[in-house]
DNA sequence: CACCTGTATCGACGAGTGTCAACATAGGCG
DNA sequence: CGCCTATGTTGACACTCGTCGATACAGGTG
């Protein structure tokens, strides 16, 4: 995939980046996708069914509510096997956030 | 100061953590904070006056809400010098986002 | 001092967001 | 088929957010 935007650094963003970059941040200004996310990321394998990271102190509708964000936001990705859905992370996605961060590192 | 959090593969993120995180994130959650904080980050010398960023299509006194967002949130710092004020990147905040997206490099 | 420019604050308004209870859908199992 | 569990959707509500015009404050200049 395109990695979307050069660091920061490098000059101005135009407006289209600046909304599409802008779409993944605000897709983590949650604390409860932030968790949501670090499960998924944390888990074994990169991937994990909804019924082992769906306690984070809301409801259920809630968890599913917020897990579709991070999948519009395309920073997960979902796949159902039986009865379970299992969420797993999006590499390119994340890195291109964390590009972007990149202060001449 | 603290890098606030390791990467989020390294494990779950606590409640407090994971609040503190999201606030850095929304910060950059609208594209207006987006366009200004990388105007002020690809600056020469990462320092710039509002004068040379405010240009980014809304009203001034939006301008400087926003600007203040962003220093509440740690990621800019502001310094009056006569007449203008300057604005530079904190970049250890920046750096704490950057490593906890760091997806095993 | 009065005046002008640059920046911040205030107050209001509409749009968006997180949350829940209620309900719907999907798939396994009897 | 009917029932059960796992997950998603809907609708409503309170709350937050982005935006603006009006206004205030800061500092230079005359």
């Amino acid at each position: 995939m395109v990695p979307c935007c050069p660091p920061i650094t490098a000059g101005e963003l135009s407006q289209a980046d600046a909304e599409k970059m802008a779409a993944m941040f605000k897709a983590l200004s949650d604390p409860v996708r932030l968790r949501l996310f670090s499960k998924v990321a944390s888990h074994p394998g990169g991937e994990a069914c909804v019924c082992d990271i769906a306690d984070v102190g809301v409801s259920q509708p809630t968890v599913s509510h917020h897990l579709k964000k991070l999948r519009e936001a395309g920073l997960l990705t979902s796949e159902r096997r039986g009865t379970w859905v299992y969420y797993q992370v999006a590499p390119s996605v994340v890195a291109a956030m964390a590009a972007m961060l990149d202060l001449r590192g």
